[in-house]
DNA sequence: TTTTTAATCGTACTAAAGTATGATTTTCAA
DNA sequence: TTGAAAATCATACTTTAGTACGATTAAAAA
């Protein structure tokens, strides 16, 4: 800022002083000009500046910058699939099955959980697994994360 | 641009049709002045024009258009847990097995896949959940997931 | 060089998972 | 109300998973 105000400054003294050496030019070349004439140029002189002046600013380009900002995208998987769920036919308690299945547990700790027998859980696991064309559970996990099917722990 | 450059040759032709209504009034105002004289101040005109123009170039802070990019960057969860691997005690071999097993492979096919015994596939399992502090695969999955151990499919 | 670690394999056993089949009850829509 | 899912349970059986030894070999570290 200061640096462009020194400049603007020295520039204009030098404007000036080029004016004022130039008339003083003319004055010796041109013995015929006047005390108005003189004026006369120099509002020629200060016309055309401020007219170069305001073309520059109307013509020249604005640089343009361009400024990056990165955002960060949080993806969220965490909508489950309901068309899918349907699509395949899985029933209400056997997504649920499928997701404690899928947190780890045992068929006799999901029994246990949805207070159900052990052979209930087996039955029904083994028609998720039919439902999801898989043979065991470890692959019902792997599709059912795939596919969006349960709500990951 | 086409805008621009418009701009500039119409701004240009606006010059040139002042500069020579410029030089008609000044003949018939003043009588006096000859051919060359009209010659001198069109020089003068011409100078101060590119004068003002170059002080404007040099004064003025340059124009800057800024545009704002967002670049949309994606979360990489992908990137595996080094450290926890290590810090567990997890090997190469355990590693690979745990990646296959998270698969949905069993124990025979994850053998077949890498070439050795069934009981070799045992071995290591159960060196990996004692390692994963857990009991059975499916938790070893569940584990192995959420401390990003391994690469999903 | 010695020791340790990683990887390998086997056998024997227990536990859990998965299949097959049949049956009962509830719930919900036609 | 009736019939089709959905959910429940059992029994018997096969397969797979997991544990618990022991043992060998190769490579890497002390």
């Amino acid at each position: 800022m200061s640096i462009y105000k020194n400049n603007e400054i020295l520039l204009y003294g030098l404007v000036l002083a080029l004016l004022l050496f130039l008339m003083q030019w003319l004055e010796y070349k041109f013995l015929i000009l006047n005390n108005a004439t003189d004026i006369y140029v120099g509002m020629i002189a200060l016309f055309f500046t401020i007219l170069g002046f305001w073309l520059a600013l109307k013509i020249t380009k604005p640089k343009i910058k361009e400024i990056i900002v990165e955002k960060e995208v949080r993806e969220n998987n965490q909508t489950i699939d309901v068309k899918k769920i349907a699509e395949l036919g899985l029933s209400g308690r056997e997504l649920e099955i499928l997701t404690l299945l899928a947190r780890g547990m045992s068929n006799q700790e999901i029994g246990n959980a949805l207070f159900i027998s052990l052979s209930t859980v087996k039955t029904h696991t083994s028609n998720v697994f039919e439902k999801l064309n898989v043979k065991r559970r470890t692959q019902a996990i792997e599709t059912a994360r795939q596919l969006n099917l349960i709500k990951l722990a």
